[in-house]
DNA sequence: CATATCCGATATATCGTTATCTCAATTTAG
DNA sequence: CTAAATTGAGATAACGATATATCGGATATG
């Protein structure tokens, strides 16, 4: 049992053509009941298993889709994945995933392997710097694309979030609680996404009169917002509240706080932002802006599915809103 | 720009042959200077992209992998991929993801699509009761795989870790420690991972005379670790320390204990196992049985290429320790 | 000057499928 | 009882690439 089982080996067990094989297979043209039985028998004996390869290669569909994001290791990505695999695999597509590393060299060299691999439909977080180059390739080859979080032209569809609202919400939340001094923490390079955080947090500032905006970067992760926390600390005791880029640097954050002997909540507040699974079971538990990612990824990938039926359709923007959840780590400032 | 580039387009707009066009991507035969330069500005104009499906029809080469595991949310899982990732993409090779979510069905399933779409390698966590007919699968189709954490069938490589070795060694540290009441808690099914580490628990509580054993189970997960943590800390009020099946359930024990008003490493000791990025970071630090899940995925990803390299080699085995690394959560029990 | 060698490119067959067409045998209609 | 329709299957030609063989012409060899 060296050689593997194709149409041809199936064929000559059963005693009948290939074609007529590849018919049984797939239920189509007329098969008498007798020749049906004795091809699947054959074909259950050789433990035949078709070739989408070849098959895609004359029939051109396609069922395989990839993934371009830029960090596997981030719960929230993790979360999206899993959403969106979830309703790809019920309609029969396989999708592979690569990360980008926020790198558009990089993320152009995965593009191009997607499309070497002969992937049917392409979902990306296009890094910051996207160069047209990367846009045309993907044209060039007519590949069924959705941007998600950031739009990379206006000739993809698109799928995000809100952000400039959510932040709005957030600040607007602390200020309610009292808290004046009143920091940004989170992300580093001026990604669209942040942009528009950062965005929706300085124009609330200035909208509800309090002091000049504090912007304070971290890569994301928890050990990292944890270390950018303590130095933000060091640097502006006066802070009272911070919105934070995402969750994770919202954990860390918390972190340092109970390292320095604080409580998060009490003696300074923490507003995360995705609400992944660990943000409800943390101590103390985390108000987030809650963006519910599996179910946004459910949601990026039935865009896709949408742009495949129809390549012809307009680009479609997407947007979905982030929800306050207040949880434990915000409330009123010390006195 | 709607026909996507082959071959033939670009020999055509170069004024060449389409073998010549091929050499010429690949590099192989003898090829002109002046025509190689024609070849490559069509090339580059058209976006012209090799499709390796039709490629390895024909030379039979496959540089795609494929990977079943069973649950993409772990950290654990996560990092593992992500260490199998960076070595294989180094090599060439694209690797996508399927969750088998330990039913051996579904599995079956996954396999059989990775086999439909051509994976000339398969890294695969066998899910716990998978029938003969899997392995018979792909043996049928000769294709290089590798188990991982679970042996499958003696027919394959096989890589993982020396689990009842390493729950041996934190209950002795535990016992060194001062307590003699300890739980093994986590796992669900009498999976072979928790088999070994049960009985690597079990048989050093017995050896150093120590009382009855106590193995609680609890599906893996920070919440899950948590819910049964508390379950056992009412059935059980006198426990002082637990070995735990993870570090997510870990983690969980840790936090049932906190909102309990108790400490980790004070009132009850606990010790994971796995040690991923979150177990440092815990407050307090999570001991655990450190495996380095980063470095076992690249260990993986190598006995595969190994074997793709050479298909006929005796199947290996391979069998990585964990370390015991004590921080924050376990101490002497108290008074 | 005839023959052998090498260079640069092309012709052709093939990988495992599916789409389309053809075709003999059987059934139905008139 | 002949003509038309139906049935069940096979023949053939792609899909986009690669492997192998071929081939004219330039160059080198004896």
């Amino acid at each position: 049992m060296k050689t593997k089982p194709t149409l041809g080996t199936v064929a000559k067990e059963a005693g009948v053509s290939i074609p007529t094989v590849s018919q049984v297979m797939r239920g189509t043209g007329r098969i008498s009941d007798e020749t049906r039985e004795r091809v699947m028998r054959a074909a259950k004996k050789l433990h035949y298993v078709p070739d989408s390869r070849a098959a895609s290669m004359r029939s051109g569909e396609r069922r395989e889709i990839g993934f371009v994001l830029n960090n596997f290791a981030n719960p929230f990505n993790a979360e999206v994945v899993s959403g969106a695999v979830d309703l790809l695999e019920n309609e029969g597509y396989l999708v592979s995933l690569l990360d980008g590393r926020d790198d558009p060299e990089r993320q152009f060299r995965h593009i191009e392997v997607f499309i070497r691999h002969g992937r049917g439909g392409l979902m990306w977080v296009p890094a910051f710097g996207t160069p047209p180059e990367t846009s045309d390739l993907l044209a060039a080859h007519g590949i069924p694309t959705v941007a998600f979080l950031r739009p990379a032209s206006n000739r993809f569809d698109y799928v995000g979030i809100r952000n400039a609202e959510a932040t709005t919400e957030a600040t607007r939340h602390l200020a309610e609680l009292g808290h004046t001094r009143i920091a940004y923490l989170g992300g580093t390079d001026m990604s669209f996404v942040r942009e528009r955080r950062i965005e929706g947090y300085r124009s609330t500032m200035a909208q509800l009169g309090l002091g000049p905006p504090l912007v304070w970067p971290s890569p994301d992760g928890r050990r990292e917002g944890m270390e950018a926390m303590q130095s933000l600390c060091h640097a502006h005791p006066d802070v009272t509240a911070v919105v934070c880029n995402g969750d994770m640097v919202a954990l860390g954050a918390c972190i340092a706080l109970m390292k320095a002997g604080q409580t998060p909540g009490r003696d300074v507040s923490v507003v995360g932002f995705d609400d992944i699974d660990d943000a409800a079971l943390a101590i103390p538990p985390l108000t987030t802006m809650a963006v519910c990612p599996k179910r946004l990824g459910m949601k990026l990938a039935s865009v896709l599915l949408e742009r495949i039926r129809d390549p012809n359709a307009p680009a479609s923007i997407t947007e979905v809103s982030a929800t306050l959840t207040v949880r434990g780590t915000t409330g009123a400032p010390a006195r």
